[in-house]
DNA sequence: AATCAATTAGAAAGCGCTTTCTTATTTTTG
DNA sequence: CAAAAATAAGAAAGCGCTTTCTAATTGATT
């Protein structure tokens, strides 16, 4: 690996004005510029990114943190991260908070410990106040997917509240008044909003909230399976569903089927998020779709602004729209 | 952020004392390295990792390429690198090559230049020259799920022509005569090998090939609807169908839906990979098992052993099995 | 033509570590 | 007990860059 002395020596000029005419910085004589640029080309010259890195205090990369690495809403996420920054030369360093607070503390000591420039998450586990926290201590953080009083630059979101109202706002269109709900944790605030919506919806057509019809899930397959059994053994009857996510959808939709029912005539389903197996499911899943890769994309723009001097446009604020496939049918009766 | 010198003053000793109890190679009297460690502790300190990656060039971060983020398969594929790595404090630098020649030696490149100690690859297009003059010329390659000629001992793969086997005899097995096939690309030579795999099947049991009944595909859903529908078109009956892998599968299950068919009883197909939504399509998919996770996690142990001085297992060679679900059934007739 | 300002190139320091080379101290040995 | 060997700490060089500082050259100004 020739180094920017060899450079500097095979184009006869001091080591600073190789570095000079690699950064473009300052103005440089045109003929050793060319000199210069001759023999990076005929040594094959990389400058070394560590060397530099020190230098200049600042590695060009940025830590992203995920619940999971295999999901395919997270790789939404990654796909565009990653494809965003790295059209800037930047490179990103994945790491895995699975859900836990300290996992998640963990992975983002990692992050820091590699010296990133800034860090784009979508912490789960993480307080509010660590997050505030590490934002002021000194790495400019980003935060995909969710609102942080005080950091509301940074932050790109969905509004999850009119996600929900869509979803129950549809059923009730196709005639459904018996509307059960599996919501997310309740710890998650876009589990929360999303509930919130339906609960709009349904008051806004007049219909009363029965807390028989509202199971709480954890966003899991299995839980949407668990859901949809307790619901029924509650024996509140209802034509309809809203699952708080399509995997929990996906986890009603073959419980019921293996209970017999025939979908979508006896249960009218909803998901939410859209991730890619929406469409593998049978009936294919009507769901809310949650723009997640565009999110994700201004967050990572948002970075490129805020670290590197960019002057992207960033959107913050995104809304979700209802995708109508079918597993949801007008209500006969 | 305090660095090494603040160590040394605050404990009294020279920085090149602090150097060794951090590092732990060398002896160190027992009271110094207790004052070393109390300093360290009291200042919080955190060793600068860009610093000491140019001290003794090495980054402890591999490079991982991939073809997509957003994959089900590749998901389990990067889970199980980064975590292996991750337990031993290294670090993972993804990249995307798309599945295109030009991409992953951009990939590769970027990589590179960001000084990776070495490389875990699921390369695609990357023609088997170019990976074995990277490993010589100097970074250390794991090869995913592909063997090379000469960097055998790189390679973690699956005997994919036992898949293509396994998925035919299965159906055989249930008095299926006529099974159609949907290749992946023939540029790929787990593709040809789980063809492979098929004939050998067809002709153990005495059954002819009929190249009718095949369907070069490229291992996309779309190809799964396209080849099926060309396979219908042919109008040599079938009634099982093998696709090359889950993707295919599920096309081929879903534009057959949409073409009337019931599932399983008008035919029986069997998928390849089992990714994570192979039981969310309808019929659950029966499926051939490919251990990419463990794959993946031996590639990254051999880069620890090689790189890192450890001394993992690996085991380089993967079996598939059969893993029945509904989407085959018994041949009447 | 003489002075001053503006450019531009080179020298050298510094980024925060590791590691070799020295030197001082302790331990071993005949 | 003196000399040789082993041990451990410090000094300093070096990893490959960026950037400040200094010096030299050129051009502008009166």
């Amino acid at each position: 690996m020739p180094t920017i002395y060899q450079v500097a020596e095979r184009a006869g000029v001091s080591l600073s004005t190789v570095s000079r005419v690699l950064n473009g910085k300052a103005s440089v004589n045109k003929v050793l510029k060319e000199r210069v640029e001759k023999a990076v080309k005929e040594l094959n010259y990389r400058p070394n990114s560590v060397a530099r890195s020190l230098a200049n205090n600042r590695t060009d990369s940025v830590g992203v943190l995920v619940p999971e690495l295999n999901a395919p809403f997270f790789g939404d996420l990654m796909q565009a991260v990653e494809s965003t920054l790295r059209a800037a030369d930047k490179h990103v360093i994945i790491s895995v908070g699975r859900n836990c607070l300290e996992t998640e503390k963990d992975a983002v000591e990692f992050l820091i410990s590699r010296n990133c420039d800034a860090l784009i998450m979508h912490a789960e586990a993480l307080p509010d106040e660590y997050l505030l926290e590490l934002n002021q201590s000194k790495l400019p953080v980003a935060l995909v997917n969710r609102r942080v009083e005080g950091l509301a630059e940074a932050c790109t979101s969905l509004d999850n509240e009119k996600g929900g109202y869509l979803a129950t706002r549809h059923l009730l269109e196709l005639g459904h008044k018996d509307i059960a709900y599996i919501s997310g944790p309740a710890g998650k605030s876009d589990a929360m909003l999303r509930l919130e919506g339906h609960k709009r919806a349904l008051s806004e057509a007049g219909l009363p909230i029965n807390p028989q019809l509202i199971f709480n899930g954890d966003y899991s397959e299995d839980d949407g399976k668990i859901g949809l059994l307790e619901l029924m053994a509650r024996d509140v009857p209802f034509t309809a569903l809203v699952c708080a996510n399509d995997w929990m959808a996906s986890g009603a939709i073959s419980c019921a089927r293996d209970l017999g029912m025939s979908l979508p005539q006896d249960l009218s389903i909803v998901g939410f998020d859209d991730v890619v197996f929406a469409h593998h499911v049978f009936p294919r899943l009507t769901t809310v779709s949650n723009p997640i890769a565009e999110m994700a994309e201004m967050s990572a723009k948002y970075i490129l602004n805020k670290v590197y001097g960019q002057a992207n446009n960033v959107q913050l604020y995104f809304e979700p729209s209802l995708v109508v496939r079918e597993s949801t049918v007008k209500h006969e009766g």
